[in-house]
DNA sequence: TCCTTATGCCAACGCTGTAGACGTTAAGCC
DNA sequence: GGCTTAACGTCTACAGCGTTGGCATAAGGA
């Protein structure tokens, strides 16, 4: 395995592609349209590149780099289609739909990499976009760094739970966006009250994604704690309850961390 | 294939193991501990089990099945070790934080099952729980169904991506883990000023669960809304900017939804 | 005790990811 | 232009996978 950027030797394929990262890559992202998520295999990427299968393993650690290499990618997109405005809340409201439009344009490849966090470039450069942003705004680096945490990890999973359901395939999808006027629609107010009560609006809005209305949420609660801090600067007061992060959360995240 | 509730011939396997959908799921939740979330294979269950591969497909419609199964086994898991207080914004907590600890107990089996919808029964015992803390704090149908959803999808779409991280057998993980001390936090301020300004507060921050905190900011907004509605009630007045979920998060919802 | 059929077992099919040896051919140098 | 070298595509093989259909058997109702 050679890395892209050390590649001397383009030799064709006997069907004559010459190969690349990026076009093995692409390649990978249609057969996973066409396929679906359980259809990107060594064998049928090969035939797909006019390749033998194993040629792959000269481009990638195995089919999880090339994984990890397809979410690179799905970032990288979702950089390209953002632009600042030096409005922190629009921009930043902008850059996390765009996240999680980029990988639902794929949603069988960000059902397998919407969780792994890769560490390349691209990524990276998200990171330190958001990181820019937010300190442009006026936050402490302190907060700064809360805000970023629970945005970047909530376009992530946004991304992996609403991917997931459109990976389905149509005809496994449609049953399941089904389930609120069939199954739910038809539990008994005796047994199940609230769900009855509450079917027709469930069914209305369950088959959407809940991540603009949430992601609107953090942005409110980073804009209160944002305000919270200036009107601390001024008068010296000690902090508000205000935004939910404070010592009990910090607490809560120590306990799940060691749940392992 | 049987529903468990009509087995009515309970005949031992050659090795004398007594077969039972729990017993099943419980061993597989077993060997996904031991040999990771790949490391679930009919005939390894076979064998676990004291019995042939293909047995299992008398008990479960495959392999999926059977990881439904799982996933409405840790749902109810969650509500079993949690208890209603009356206190709206405590009990959605406590509810919330507890999915997400049964989902993170078995980490290997969360990243199978996080994303599916199974509608089942301790699955929608959930939904009506949540259904009814809310709408008994006083909140109308519509803002009811609209914080169920993101609490919900919240706390499932963190399951998945927290339990992603752990799932990672102990190497991959302390080798992600430390990326945050390794890769970020040695770039250079020239490049990435603001990651380089932050790093220590990253590595601090970044290998924790955002959930706490996430939730946190999602009661906020709600009980904000709650507030909101309460005051518009008494003044008749029209709704204030407030939590963010107005008309403009429903387009954004109906927008992303139809990307696919 | 007998009959029915639920249920466990077996064998087989067509896949999969990946390792290692092999041979061809492009690149770099003279 | 010709030579050398090793990068890179190809081939072969292996061990394992999910799943299915047929078969034997024993459990439970009569």
């Amino acid at each position: 395995m050679v890395p892209e950027a050390e590649r001397r030797r383009r030799r064709p394929t006997r069907q004559g592609q010459v190969l690349s990262e990026t076009l093995i890559v692409e390649t990978a992202l249609r057969m996973l349209h066409e396929h679906g998520s359980a259809g990107l295999t060594a064998r049928r990427l090969g035939t797909a590149l006019g390749a033998d299968p194993s040629t792959v393993y000269r481009y990638f650690a195995g089919l999880d780099g090339l994984t990890r290499a397809i979410g690179e990618e799905l970032m990288g997109r979702a950089l390209d289609t953002w632009a600042a405005t030096g409005d922190w809340r629009a921009d930043l409201r902008a850059l996390g739909l765009a996240i999680h439009a980029s990988y639902l344009a794929h949603p069988q490849a960000a059902v397998l990499t919407a969780s792994r966090v890769t560490g390349r470039p691209r990524e990276i450069e998200v990171d330190e976009t958001i990181l820019g942003i937010l300190r442009g705004a006026g936050f402490t680096d302190t907060d700064a760094v809360a805000v970023y945490h629970a945005f970047i990890d909530l376009a992530l999973a946004f991304a992996a739970l609403d991917a997931g359901a459109l990976a389905l395939k149509d005809e496994a999808r449609e049953r399941d966006e089904q389930m609120w006027t069939s199954t739910y629609a038809r539990l008994p107010g005796t047994t199940h009250p609230h769900i009855a009560a509450t079917a027709p609006l469930l069914a209305e809005r369950m088959n959407r994604s809940a991540y603009p209305t949430v992601l609107g949420t953090l942005l409110d609660g980073a804009a209160a704690r944002l305000a919270g801090a200036h009107r601390r600067g001024r008068t010296g007061q000690g902090r508000s309850r205000g935004s939910g992060a404070g010592r009990a959360d910090a607490e809560d995240a120590e306990r799940v961390r060691s749940l392992s």
